[in-house]
DNA sequence: TATTGTTATACTCTATAACTATA
DNA sequence: TATAGTTATAGAGTATAACAATA
């Protein structure tokens, strides 16, 4: 799994044993967010590029234009027209013409794209399901309630 | 903020008010955690690229010949040759010869290289500490317990 | 004339294969 | 002969610039 920070942590002596600090929580936290986030994205079990996955989850929220979707990802227009073209080549999304504007396309998962991005959703829950599996119920519980908190934090 | 997952939830109903599955649990953080890391990854503070930036923190570590770094973050040895080289030529990273093994050069930061790592770490952890401040004590409380369960869960 | 989307071209990061220098 | 590292070359994914079709 290639990237790890293997950071030297910010000295938290054990035994003065006093509440950490913010900025301690913070540099832990972050820390482990990304190991979970790492093990996931280099599972061996992801049949498909990040970037491409992004876009198949996009349009199973809703249909979109390829604009729209170079919007959201962030992308260049051409750079999603060739993702998009890729995903049009194996035969999960597929481009319908706008009956109002001639200029664009509506594109959307196709019934394969839909079953493939289910089941690689499926593999990364799995990824997560088999190692919660492990703690007590008292421990996922905690988790239970920072997954709340980590949603928050991330929103800013 | 490029790649998101935008996932329908498996659905929880707020009304049936009972503890939620591993599987959900599962899915909920792995979905947050990724949202911290992507958060974090795509921050404008980010003066490095990812590969460029582990390659800086493994050699913070400790010193290191080009294949052993090729093999921690596998990759092939010509990419390692040429992250080194970018990262020779910015000035982060020294080559010194190897007295027993004319072949391989020992590889460790420049004082400049430190320094650079440092504040990237520190952009890092400030982006953090920053959503921190928004929780109360009690609720830091939550994810600081969680900070070590996840670190289990990353290691499998 | 402005906008949607694609093609042309180039840069970066990755890889495998081939080469140089040293063991 | 085997190993450490680099150079040569190629394949993705990204970008900007230029072009086509449509509004």
């Amino acid at each position: 799994m290639p990237p790890a920070e293997t950071s030297a942590p910010p000295g938290r002596d054990a035994a003065t044993e006093q509440a950490p600090t913010i900025e301690q929580v913070a540099h832990d936290l972050r820390l482990a967010c990304m190991r979970i986030s790492r093990g996931v994205r280099f599972d061996q079990r992801n049949e498909i590029q990040p970037h491409l996955f992004s876009v198949l989850a996009r349009l199973d929220a809703a249909s979109r234009t390829a604009a729209e979707l170079a919007a959201i990802e962030r992308v260049s227009p051409p750079s999603m027209s060739k993702s998009v073209g890729v995903l049009v080549e194996r035969g999960f999304v597929r481009r319908d013409a706008d009956p109002d504007d001639g200029r664009q396309s509506i594109l959307s998962l196709t019934p394969d794209g839909e079953d493939f991005l289910a089941r690689q959703r499926q593999a990364r829950d799995d990824w997560m399901t088999e190692r919660l599996e492990g703690l007590t119920e008292e421990e996922r519980a905690v988790l239970e309630r920072a997954t709340v908190l980590l949603n928050r934090v991330a929103a800013g």
